[in-house]
DNA sequence: TATGAATGAGCCTTCATTCAT
DNA sequence: TATGAATGAAGGCTCATTCAT
């Protein structure tokens, strides 16, 4: 199973302390003024950009002062790339849950793509968060948000392998690979959306998605 | 056959002179200018990142002074869409001309993935620009980069189409979603190539993915 | 009288915190900071005039750093208008000080006139700043300081008006033409006296003006 | 008589040639082309501002090169006051002119008041040029402006004295103050009616205005 | 721990002026 | 003489970050 869960910490190299993360507070007030931060500037950042959004948004969306938020933070980028740590880490565990007892590999497949898109189909401040604000230039943004996209990579992937193991997934094809068109795909048709100013419902653009995926994966014998 | 080849005005309602765009230079001297800017500033936005590549560091890497570039451009953000427009435009010609010939729509997918995958994976330069400078949250920038890019993606549709119409393509398959999950994967996997420091070969990777994309698209009887 | 007193807002509409105006500040630290660049920005227009005085030269002078001036000020144009309306109304309030027990209101217009060159001959920075810095061309410098000026010259109006009511003016004298000869008469003496580098001096012009005012407003009788 | 007519030398103290005044071309041709832009620039301040008019926009309008203008002008400091001299000269001349035969020097102070307020009065692009955009802070400006204008107030001076020797002008009268006084009035009036953007007729404050300066000057017997 | 006033480095952009053609 | 492309200095302003309270 993915032991992603709390891995929140900021790099994994494991640094404590010092410049990169402060870690997530234990104590349960703190706790509540990091998240209300985190919403925050998931919020802020939708909805001017990232560089457009100066700290003292954040700050005054959270109800704190502009300082606070660097108690809680090291700086701008450790708030983007922790409000990513939060988000991608709660799906995660979601998909883990919800897949849990599903029948097979591609129905955990099918079931990741659909909650995947109908999240940030519901959710328009988490998409344009997702797939416009994550997406800066900044190195060390990258670097921060790398380690825990891993863990939905890693997610992706096994079970692409277990979909292979269960032989309705096609042995021949390269799950590394895989977990990239599957990814790829998601992203894609999620960020056209949100590119087109949400003028439709993604959701309906799932069914496709799922089919063309299928025939991409699947043994012949399964397919639908 | 489509007809974007030279259309690379700046904006679509052909403004000559406006602010937004200055247009293409047709006198061969300036033109040179022109393209030299071009150059270095695909260059600097990939070396520094966009919002860290000051303006002055592409005049000084094109040999020209910081108020010549606005000669050329409206202003930073101009810059950067017209490096798009121009390094697209270019590979939209070329893969139209090499696809020219192909004996069928599947072969000028192939042609497209493998064509696009070489380039970026033989000039870091340019791969660096498409995935990570290019994805700016600026909307100005997501508008400018919009209108060209979709001459890429009208492009991949096509091929789509024109394989269900030769019935070598699922005609099941939504040709909109089709070219979603083959222009996410061929940007996924650049992308996850370029964040990983570029420590393999991407070209290596063309063939698992068109593997996979052969068998998302062709019907059972074509599949090799 | 004139309730001009402390009406000293950065707008007539009243928007309390707008980007046009920060409003005068409570606090006495601030106040006294706010004070600081208001005394700074005096005298650094005035020594190297309006558009040759960089912002950072009046954060030097102030002893704040240049980002400070824009906590108090929404910009360079705001801090010009701030300076006139500090001044002019600390003008208005000591005249009403002073003519409040004038026998009648041709000794106020005297005081006034008095009062006035007086200040400005004895305050070369201050009589610089009225007459050269304040007269710019920018269409946002001219609204801002048009609403306490004409403070000013509802207080000389009010003494004519009061004149004729005496019956010491002349009735027939049209009190808003009357306000801009004895306005138009001070500032010229003045701006003369100014654009000569002050190479006499103006109080010894006092008496002169007074005389041709005197016989331009005053009934023949009380005339000396 | 005043010989101001053609002293239109940049400088009073005729350093002929070098920075500060190209001079005016004797070429009939050249001499056009120098108005064109005299004219242009007269209406480019006036539209956008001094400070706010590029030499570009004044070239644009004057339908020459930006270079062009350096040919016959040293700087854009020299345009602004060369334009203020060839207005104020030929101001100069008309009143000389007009008032060559009027039957006493109170007709001659009554037609100047009326023409400088009905010129201006009847052409708002030379009213903002005269009470707006020639207020600069520049010392170069002011000192440029300096000389041309002392041709107007010796003109209005010499009126009063002339008054004063004919005896319908109050002989203890300080006839510079008494300038000060005509050409303040005047420049208030039409300043007043500038910054209210022209809502009322300036000509309809002429008859006002004489009242007022005919009691300021007139010994009592000659008043009305 | 929390505040928010203060800092000052840094960048985009303008535009007067020059000079090769 | 005329052009207009090129220059590059300069400045208003923003905003991430600090620190005294």
């Amino acid at each position: 199973m993915l032991s992603m869960k709390n891995n929140r910490s900021g790099s994994e190299k494991g640094e404590s302390e010092t410049r990169e993360s402060r870690g997530i507070p234990d104590d349960p007030k703190k706790r509540a003024k990091y998240q209300a931060i985190i919403e925050a500037a998931l919020e802020a950042f939708s909805e001017y950009g990232y560089h457009d959004c100066p700290v003292s948004r954040i700050a005054r969306k959270a109800n704190v002062a502009d300082g606070t938020i660097y108690l809680y933070f090291a700086n701008k980028e450790e708030v983007l790339i922790s409000v990513f740590q939060e988000k991608i880490n709660l799906m995660i565990s979601e998909i883990e849950k919800q897949t849990r007892d599903c029948d097979n590999a591609w129905k955990k497949i099918e079931k990741l793509v659909r909650f995947h898109i109908t999240v940030l189909g519901d959710n328009p401040v988490m998409a344009n968060f997702f797939q416009i604000q994550l997406r800066q230039s900044s190195e060390k943004i990258r670097r921060g948000i790398a380690s825990p996209l891993r863990g939905f990579y890693r997610l992706i992937e096994s079970f692409v392998v277990e979909g292979q193991e269960e032989e309705i997934i096609d042995p021949r094809i390269n799950p590394n690979i895989a977990r990239k068109v599957i990814f790829g795909s998601i992203d894609e048709v999620v960020s056209c959306w949100v590119r087109s100013r949400r003028r439709y419902d993604v959701k309906e653009r799932i069914d496709d998605t799922l089919y063309i995926l299928g025939r991409a994966l699947l043994v012949d014998g399964v397919r639908a």
